[in-house]
DNA sequence: CGTCTTCTTGAGCCACTTCAAGGTAAGTGG
DNA sequence: CCACTTACCTTGAAGTGGCTCAAGAAGACG
C-alpha cells in the first residue's frame, strides 16, 4: 500500500478509454422488453423470489446485495446506465436488487428470453457471455475484498470511473454505505479514506458525491 | 458469532445429503477428452494464458488462483473430484490453477467445445448453466469474505463436507495457507481458529487435515 | 426555519496480523 | 534403525488497521 502524504502537489488530468458495452442481447427484436420506473430505494427483487423477468438499466442505477441472517450487507455490485442484470440461471434469484436513485429499467421474461436461446444461437451464447463476464467481475471482487481500506476505495473508484466513462470527473450514484457495504468496509473507514485521497490531492470533492480525480497517474499506481 | 467455550459435550453425528453433480457436459460423445496426470503443485494452466481446454477433475483436487502484484493470493477456488473448471469466455484464463496433490485431469479443446455449442443447444445450455453455478459459488464466496475468522473457517469446512459428500469425516486436500489464502486470512488465524474449535469439541483432528466433525448441529448454527 | 438524512471526525478498542519460536510428520541417506 | 532435513503446522507475544461508539457538521427538503 502507498503512504499517502497530505498536500502533495498534483499533476495534469489524464484521460481513460470508455468502455463499450458490447451485448446485443436486448436489440434481438423479439426481446423488446418492457419499460418500467423505480423509485429510490424501491426493491426490484429480492434474494429468494422467483426469477420471472431479466433486466437493462436505462437510466439511474441498482445496487444488488444479498444480506446475513444478523443483518450484515454485502452489495454484489452496482449496475449502471446499460448494464443487465437479474440473470441467474436457478429459477430463484440468489440476490435482492434495489433501485439507488430513481431509475428506468427494461423488463424482459426471463422464459421468452431461455425460449428465444433455445433456437437462437446468438441468444444463448450472449447469455453464457454475459454470464461468464460478471463471474468475471466476481472474481475481481474477491481480490478486492483481500486488500486495504485505501487499496479497495482506489481500485472502486477506478472501476467507476470507467464504466461512467467520465474522464476525471465522477458523479457517484452511490452513498457512502452502499459503498462501504461493497468493500467490506465500515461507512467511517470509507469516509475516512476518502478524506486521506483528497488530502493528499489524489482526488477533490465537489460534493460529497461529485468527485474530481486530479492525479489519475497516482490514483493508478496505488491500484498496484 | 457464537462464543466457543472449550470442553462443552458434544451430541451424536448426524448425516448430510450428497451433491449430486448434476452436468453431463463431458458426456458427449463428442467430447470425449483426453485424460492427464498432473504432480503436486504443478501448474495445470496460469492467469493470463490462452485458454486452449476446459478441465474436468477425475481424481485428486485443483485451486485455482489469482496474485496480486506484490504476492498476495487469493485462492479463488478448490476444485474437487468431478468439478469442472477452465470455464473463462474470454480467450485468456483470468486466473491460474495448479494441482494440489497428484491428480488427474481430463481435457476437452475448448474450440471443440465451442464449436459443439453452436450446434448443440442442450451443450450451449450446460455452458451457461455451469458458469451461472459458478457465478452463484463466487457470490456466495464474497459473503463470506466479510465474516469473521470463525466464521469463515465454519462455511468453509460445511462447503468442502458437502462437496467431499463425507457424512462426519473430512480429509482435506489442501494446507493450512491453501485455506488461508482462500478465507482471505493469515495462515496462523485459520491455525489458532481450528485450535478453537477443537477445543470446542465441535471438531475432532485425526490427524492435522483429518477432520471429525463431532457436532455437527453446533457447526451448522456457527454458519448462521 | 427546523427536521431528517447523510457524511465526517475523534477517541478508544479489538480481531486479526506480524514476528518469532518451537513442534510434528514424512522423507532421505547412512 | 536413527540422525538429519525439509515442509508443514501450532503457539505465544506484541502491534495495528479497521471497527465501535459518540458527537457534530453539512446538505436536502418541506
Amino acid at each position: 500500500m502507498i503512504q499517502l502524504k497530505p498536500a502533495s502537489k498534483s499533476g495534469p488530468g489524464q484521460a481513460k478509454p470508455g468502455h463499450v458495452n458490447h451485448d446485443a442481447l436486448f436489440d434481438c427484436p423479439e426481446l423488446h422488453g418492457v419499460p418500467m420506473s423505480f423509485g429510490r430505494n424501491v426493491e426490484i427483487y429480492g434474494e429468494g423470489e422467483p426469477a420471472a423477468y431479466v433486466y437493462k438499466v436505462l437510466s439511474g442505477s441498482v445496487r444488488s446485495y444479498k444480506v446475513l441472517g444478523d443483518g450484515r450487507r454485502q452489495v454484489i455490485g452496482f449496475h449502471l446506465a446499460g448494464d443487465m442484470f437479474g440473470f441467474d440461471c436457478e429459477a430463484e434469484h440468489s440476490c435482492s436488487a434495489e433501485a439507488i436513485a430513481d431509475c428506468q429499467i427494461l423488463l424482459v421474461r426471463r422464459t421468452t428470453l431461455l425460449n428465444v436461446a433455445e433456437r437462437d444461437i446468438d441468444v444463448a451464447r450472449s447469455l453464457w457471455t454475459l454470464t461468464a463476464t460478471q463471474l468475471k467481475r466476481a472474481h475481481e471482487h474477491s481480490m478486492l475484498l483481500i486488500k486495504t481500506a485505501q487499496e479497495r476505495l482506489v481500485a472502486f473508484l477506478l472501476d467507476i470511473a470507467q464504466r461512467l466513462s467520465t474522464k476525471n470527473e465522477l458523479d457517484l450514484p452511490m452513498s457512502r454505505q452502499d459503498i462501504a457495504d461493497h468493500l467490506g468496509l465500515t461507512i467511517e473507514t470509507v469516509s475516512r479514506t476518502f478524506t486521506q485521497l483528497s488530502e493528499a490531492s489524489v482526488i477533490r470533492f465537489l460534493a460529497s458525491r461529485r468527485i474530481v480525480v486530479r492525479n489519475p497517474a497516482m490514483l493508478a499506481e496505488m491500484n498496484g
